[in-house]
DNA sequence: AAGTGGTCTAGACCACACA
DNA sequence: GTGTGGTCTAGACCACTTG
């Protein structure tokens, strides 16, 4: 009963690997179209000598990728395509801009703590409380490179209140410090005006990228965020979602 | 032996499925921090009364998403969270604009066939051959939503010789017709030049967003495409990743 | 009614890393 | 060596859906 195993074990990839591979070259390559319906899973087992489990365990990966879809009574399908889906990554500034050699510095500009107004309110989704509201200009190779404008829920992150934030950044130290669960991003351009553009040393009305972030401590938020980049220095990279 | 299956199976969530939840619920509120050492499959068999299959299922899933990793001999343990990690989708525009009860309308501006010059050598990655360059304009109600600037591949893609690109736009067709296997992505913001404010009708140095898309059936490159979106109209929406 | 996928079991052998 | 996870088997029952 191994021994089918072993004979088809080569170069070390398990075989639910390999069937996985397989039918998703079929279906990457456009031999299997977008409605076609794959082999059903009584004849993979016969085709590749193996149990049941093996088999569907390949296609259930193959369904959370999104590549197939699998209908009880009809058999498994090659789905369309989600074009749109793409994933990228939001660097942790300074560890991202030391990496590259580069010198990384930060301006504390404000560090305010009161009573959450309307907008922070709106922001972190309270009825009420205190709120640490935070900016700083963020360095690279001596130049703006972004402006950081965050607020902290102190109800869910006390630590906070007694962070100076005069030599860790913000984000830097969220990270450390805080547990989240859930995170969502808005991006958008828009033109600076006259006081971000003096903060950012461009010029008024240049286009910049501002990258909104909410974070959760499920079901609360933590901290919201806006870092704002000059456009000419600043671009996101989203490969497609592997 | 399925009784066990059967008092636990509550409210028609599958074991693995609430033995993932579970832990996944200790990971993400912080009662178990990065480097714990979650209950080996052995302990985790007592627990939840189920056979190693189970749990490793659960496991597995879990590590697939980047929150536990597992050591031989060692264990299994929660990993430090991939802050920056985040997937959006770039809707096939469209079905999404008409999913939302708005119209729809596309102006094809510009195909040429051409033999590639030095820029579309570049954009496609190709030594030599035939491109076609396509320009055209999305609006959504009426008003222009984006600038479309797209090269295809003739070589790969021979069928769009022959696409007219009148009634279907440059994207929906090629998201239909032509299978794909990646893509990468690159987003920034700039300010429009006269000529494009005056294509997307806004005013002259609006901020604008550009989202450029590479797409390869791999090992080579199919498109390449710029979506350029008035800065006021338009955001990118991304979630943390699942 | 029949056949599909969804889920689970109770074993098993193996590689690997650590003691 | 020892115990962990990685993988696989040869069954099983069930729900669902479709012919």
């Amino acid at each position: 009963m191994k021994a089918e195993q072993a004979i088809d074990d080569r170069s070390g990839i398990s075989l639910h690997d390999r069937i996985r591979d397989e039918i998703e070259a079929n279906v990457m390559s456009g031999r299997w179209s977008p409605g076609h319906r794959i082999p059903y899973e009584h004849e993979l087992m016969k085709h590749y000598s193996c149990s049941r489990m093996t088999v569907n365990r390949a296609l259930g990966t193959l369904v959370e990728r999104g590549l197939i879809e699998r209908r009880k009574r009809a058999g498994s399908f090659v789905m369309t395509p989600k074009f749109h889906q793409a994933v990228f990554e939001l660097p942790e500034l300074r560890s991202q801009v030391v990496a590259q050699g580069k010198t990384y510095d930060f301006d504390l500009l404000r560090r305010e703590l009161r009573r959450a107004n309307a907008a922070d309110r709106s922001h972190l989704n309270i009825a009420d409380g205190e709120v640490l509201h935070l900016q700083c200009l963020h360095y690279v190779d001596a130049k703006p490179y972004a402006f950081e404008d965050r607020l902290i829920n102190l109800e869910l992150v006390p630590e906070a209140r007694t962070a100076a934030f005069d030599r860790e950044p913000p984000n830097s130290w969220l990270f450390a410090h805080v547990p989240w669960s859930d995170a969502r991003h808005q991006i958008t351009a828009f033109n600076a005006d006259a006081e971000l553009a003096r903060k950012l040393a461009i010029r008024p009305d240049c286009a910049c990228m501002m990258v909104e972030r909410w974070t959760w401590r499920l079901p609360e938020r933590t901290t919201y965020v806006q870092m704002i980049h000059p456009g000419p220095l600043f671009s996101i990279e989203a490969a497609f979602r592997p």
